[in-house]
DNA sequence: CAGCATTTGTGGTATAGTCCAAATATCGTT
DNA sequence: AACGATATTTGGACTATACCACAAATGCTG
């Protein structure tokens, strides 16, 4: 059995004023980054850690919450708090499925689709699209996991017109592969916008985590060989699993 | 269905379930979102926030600090909380400077040199620019603003060898063209990594923001034109300030 | 009227609880 | 051993305060 408690008389030399729930947040980073906390391992109930560190409950979240934030832990809603896995490094730009980066990284990839349909687009996603308000389009969404823990959910626009009877097919598989192989529709370009921001009621709840947690929203549009938008992605993902990496090739004429 | 976009009036009202510091939110964020509340905004104090809505200012605080991390407000240190003002679209990749690239978005750029020194490089920077352990390098620390505002503290290391006299240069250009008009290094490429994160006790300092607000940590490697790595730069962005874009053109061998 | 000291207001940290709903564990019955 | 009802634990939300440190406003003084 772990302590998790600082032993008393240490207090005395770094009493500097230090918050308590940064103090709390030093003592688990330093376990996390020697390894004593392994990756996933759950954090003792709030209101152990509490008692353990003769702070309050209100002092123990915080603490928390700041440790979500900085990507060391993570939590389950309503299930407590776990410490992050490493990262996996992603490169947005390349056509490199979900899958096969995550894979080349030692890591186990899991696709689910939670819902697919064909609708009518609304106005926002016509616009971005590049097709009629009210244009008949596919909408895909996905869960993606590593090592069974879901790190994204998706939500894949696709015009109709352009993908007869798409829903028919295997959708756990890379969209860029299925488009490519069953429609002849190859990918161009994509244009790429990020920004961290929190995850909203719906992606929380299909990422099973509470909304509000921080999360880095990342759309993509792709444009295929006939330099026609054919696909809208809009992903949520968990802020922690993610290292995005890009490489910058020249000096591109602008 | 799953809903994506942000729930703004829509939200059912006769669902009494909705938390205080939601409703909360949803009435600033509509608010901002009407143009009643204008960016740089100041918000009313917490103590009167509170007693305007009925509620603690403990629960204030949680739906600001929400409301911060959805990137709708910011705060300084100590001063009061504030309307976000738009982001900037920014792209890495090009070679296109912070500066211009904000002056084309009818914005005001700014920079500040904090500090220039020439060190030693320690054991994480040799590593990550190719040099031996203790090789003298140039560190300069920068602030970038926005409109007055202060968006991003940068972290500039530079192998001394290569640029003699550096810091004899005016700092507060572009790196790139001062690198290219006195030295001739061009660069070629870069490596770029990006993380949602928070602002550690330093760089907050340096922005004027509390320690552990959101942020967004890029690293920066640059390659010059004889494959070598002379530049290795580290930014902490205000999360709230950038809308990140990539264009990913064609298919790249891997 | 400039410059310095003091007060006041504000955000940051922290306590000590309560209530609720969902998740988990327990236990008895088939 | 499987299952379902029940009890317990846990995270999420919230109240009501308190104290401190710092920033801005205020007042005082030379």
């Amino acid at each position: 059995m772990l302590h998790w408690s600082i032993p008393d008389d240490t207090r005395k030399s770094w009493d500097r004023k230090i918050p308590y729930y940064i103090r709390f947040r030093d003592h688990f980073a330093a376990m996390i980054k020697a390894g004593t906390l392994l990756p996933n391992a759950k954090l003792p109930s709030e209101r152990a850690l509490a008692e353990d560190f003769s702070i309050t409950r209100v002092t123990v979240r915080q603490a928390l919450i700041r440790m979500e934030a900085e990507g060391l832990i993570f939590r389950e809603k309503r299930r407590g708090w776990f410490v992050s896995p490493p990262r996996i490094l992603y490169d947005p730009t390349t056509n490199a499925s979900f899958t096969k980066s995550v894979t080349e990284q030692g890591r186990v990839a899991g696709t689910l689709v939670l819902s697919k349909q064909r609708v009518m687009a609304s106005a926002w996603v016509s616009e971005n699209l590049g097709c009629a308000p009210g244009a008949e389009i596919f909408i895909i969404n996905r869960l993606r996991t590593i090592d069974g823990r879901a790190v994204l959910v998706e939500q894949i626009h696709i015009k109709a017109e352009r993908c007869p009877g798409l829903l028919e097919n295997p959708l756990d598989q890379s969209m860029t592969d299925l488009l490519s192989e069953k429609y002849g529709i190859v990918e161009r370009r994509a244009q790429i916008n990020m920004r961290p921001t929190v995850l909203l009621e719906d992606p929380a709840h299909a990422l099973g985590v509470t909304a509000g947690t921080p999360s880095l929203y990342l759309s993509r549009s792709i444009v295929d060989q006939y330099n026609e938008v054919i696909e809208l992605d809009l992903e949520f993902w968990r802020h922690d699993a993610i290292d995005i990496c890009v490489a910058a090739t020249g000096k591109t004429a602008d």
